[in-house]
DNA sequence: AGGGCTTAGTGCATTAATTCACTAAGTCAA
DNA sequence: TTGACTTAGTGAATTAATGCACTAAGCCCT
């Protein structure tokens, strides 16, 4: 393999990896130095072959026989996820949800800290939620560049959405998480993965249909999301 | 095919359907009657086979020449998914995120009401959020027997989130949502989809390293992800 | 030093999902 | 009524993902 391309990993591995780093970090926190491939699909609820196949595209970071180093694994995974630096967010959308997010602890220990929302409603505008003033979207632009932000996340309403998207990519955004029940149009560069909560909620209750229609005794299929972004 | 026998659809269709679902309520708002796969298929950013496959799982309910009638195939697919009713939730959890959640039109608005809250918190238990009273999570089983609640929501940190799981499996929950960064084990009869937002975000975060890696060169693969539950 | 044991890495078969490209079936205009 | 046109439905090819089962390496005990 020639070195210097990127190798390509499969989009379903990519969506793996950040699963295996948070349960390296639990491992690391409980002082566990080295764990197999086996010992870590059982906490991912995976194949053991999988594991190792997810592993393998990062690079022969194993030891045949012994396993993998919690620390050193890590330390690859992050780096391969880009996550060996923090990338700055700003929340586009200061509603219940906007402000719940801009507030999460999740994000933040992560490695992405929020460092800014704004909103387009004069009424919102200007109110401060956790340390954060509500700015104004116009400002986009420069709140952008002079807060250096790399990733849009947008919470608005699904009416306001596709402007809130316009306007993150006009700031030069290229990666954008939306919460809203839309599919956002957005040029090719642009990174795109959208969560839609209700969506999650009625594939739950698609399941659950077909467990009273059957008397429960549905199977159930593993759940996996892949990776990829539009 | 025998009749009797629900037809079996693939995963990622039914990760679909929802989309196509929200795509028909817009078209439908807009007092549009008909559309084709081809239609559909640029609103929800698919290809136009995929868009016929996937509602030819459904049945046959389109018409040659002409396409699908808006009013009758989101008939359809709200049968197919479970959505001709209801169902309630109970949120486990009353941080941040679960409050907003508990307040979030989302849910309501596409036929998920949020019925109760649930804490294991002594200062959080009685708060009131938006006309719903925080309550025990012990009292978990009698609140999910009495609200006839079907689906759970868990929004507790991450080292809850299992006891909370256990607890809604005992309290006869068969769907989850989980909000916590952990992979929960459950019975295998229970459904549990997890939306892991550092998840997301490390992935864009991955595609993002990409483009600055590769000076913006990176093609994006489509984003879509599949169902099923474990 | 050697043999048995453990476990990573991987080629290959299988399964799932996607997409192409054709066929069937309808509309509409003349 | 016929012929041109449109579009759903689907068999079959292709591509992606999974998982088995084997091989290659390293450790440890005697």
């Amino acid at each position: 393999m020639t070195q210097l391309q990127r190798r390509k990993i499969p989009d379903a591995a990519i969506a793996r990896l950040p699963v295996y780093l948070q349960i390296l970090n639990n491992l690391a926190a409980a002082n566990v130095l080295r764990f197999s491939s086996d010992e870590l699909a059982a906490l991912a609820g995976v194949n053991a072959a999988k594991v190792r196949k997810d592993l393998s595209y990062l690079g022969s970071y194993g030891t045949r026989g012994v396993g993998y180093e919690v620390t050193y694994l890590t330390h690859q995974i992050k780096r391969e996820l880009g996550l060996m630096r923090e990338w700055n967010v700003v929340v586009v959308g200061a509603g219940n949800l906007g402000c719940a997010l801009a507030k999460f602890d999740g994000f933040l220990s992560r490695g992405f800290p929020v460092i800014a929302i704004v909103d387009n409603d004069p009424k919102k505008i200007g109110r401060t939620t956790s340390s954060l003033t509500v700015g104004d979207v116009k400002d986009l632009k420069s709140i952008v560049r002079d807060e250096k932000i790399s990733i849009g996340v947008i919470t608005t309403s699904a009416a306001s959405s596709q402007a809130a998207a316009d306007a993150l990519v006009e700031a030069g955004i290229t990666s954008i998480l939306n919460f809203a029940p839309v599919v956002l149009s957005t040029p090719s560069s642009v990174s795109v993965r959208s969560v839609d909560l209700g969506v999650e909620l009625q594939i739950l209750s698609y399941f659950e249909q077909m467990r009273l229609e059957t008397g429960g005794k549905s199977e159930n299929a593993p759940q996996l999301n892949s990776a990829g972004a539009r």
